[in-house]
DNA sequence: TCCTACGATGGACGAAATCCAAGTCAAGAA
DNA sequence: TTCTTGACTTGGATTTCGTCCATCGTAGGA
């Protein structure tokens, strides 16, 4: 069993085999599916599953942590499976796609406090844009 | 006649009334609305404006970069008029109020070469999350 | 094996945004 | 000023993305 299923197991998931296949399409390829993508694929392996459940599947994992959720522009939103190493996403303005990138330093620490305006800051995400090398021809 | 329509007219914009109107409505408050609200307020002056032309005029001042789109969370693209003075947005995860802010740095320096993937960077937004004060309460 | 509460189903529903064919009008031409 | 024309507007239909809900099914403990 993946460390993903464990994981949830350990928490008391009732392990359906729909959850085990939304978990392990989420596992097994680390690209950013969205919830029709991710349907699909499990679909492939259990025909009959429908869309209210993976919605259903993906919005606990969200709660629970182990996936982030990713709305890169106002289109349908995205589901990354990397939730436990921090980072931030590399977008092409040409075809969509988007890379895991690294930036230098914490983005939080560029906001001085008297840009806080007495909140209480809990993350913050960078998304840069620009043309892939495919794109740019 | 206000900076932006003057800006606009020099670029050969048709000036109707329906974008004269949705131009003002942005142009005097420096809010975050949505589509809706941006169409209400101008329906206010203009009574049977449609909500097309809304979406149509929003879309073309996002074009000629007189506003930015900020697609917050999966719900309604907000139009920040604030097009001309670069700013990143802190967001409350309670209420979802919206405010500019102003970070140390050009986020764009923080991605180092061997991060960039090849690609040609064109921007980077950085969303901060917090709860505001109010909700904080 | 049996129970039962939790999960799955799928069709209806809703919000946000786009599309389209038909009607309207801003602004340059005469 | 009036005419002309292509760009703009309209509103209803449509698409996309996601949620809701009543009913059915089943995982896992007793």
């Amino acid at each position: 069993m993946s460390d993903l299923l464990e994981r949830l197991r350990e928490r008391g998931w009732r392990l359906t085999s729909q959850r085990r296949v939304v978990a392990e399409v989420l596992d097994g390829e680390h690209v950013h599916l969205t919830a029709d993508e991710v349907h699909a694929r499990a679909a492939e392996r259990l025909p009959e599953i429908s869309r209210a459940t993976v919605y259903n599947t993906l919005g606990e994992l969200v709660t629970l942590g182990e996936v982030i959720e990713v709305s890169t522009d106002g289109r349908a939103k995205r589901y990354d499976p990397n939730a436990h190493h921090p980072h931030q996403h590399l977008i092409c303005t040409g075809c969509g796609a988007i890379r895991d990138v690294h930036p230098l330093g914490d983005p939080l620490t560029d906001l001085p406090a008297d840009q806080r305006f007495g909140f209480a800051l809990s993350g913050a995400e960078v998304t840069y844009r620009g043309l892939c090398p495919a794109c740019a021809g």
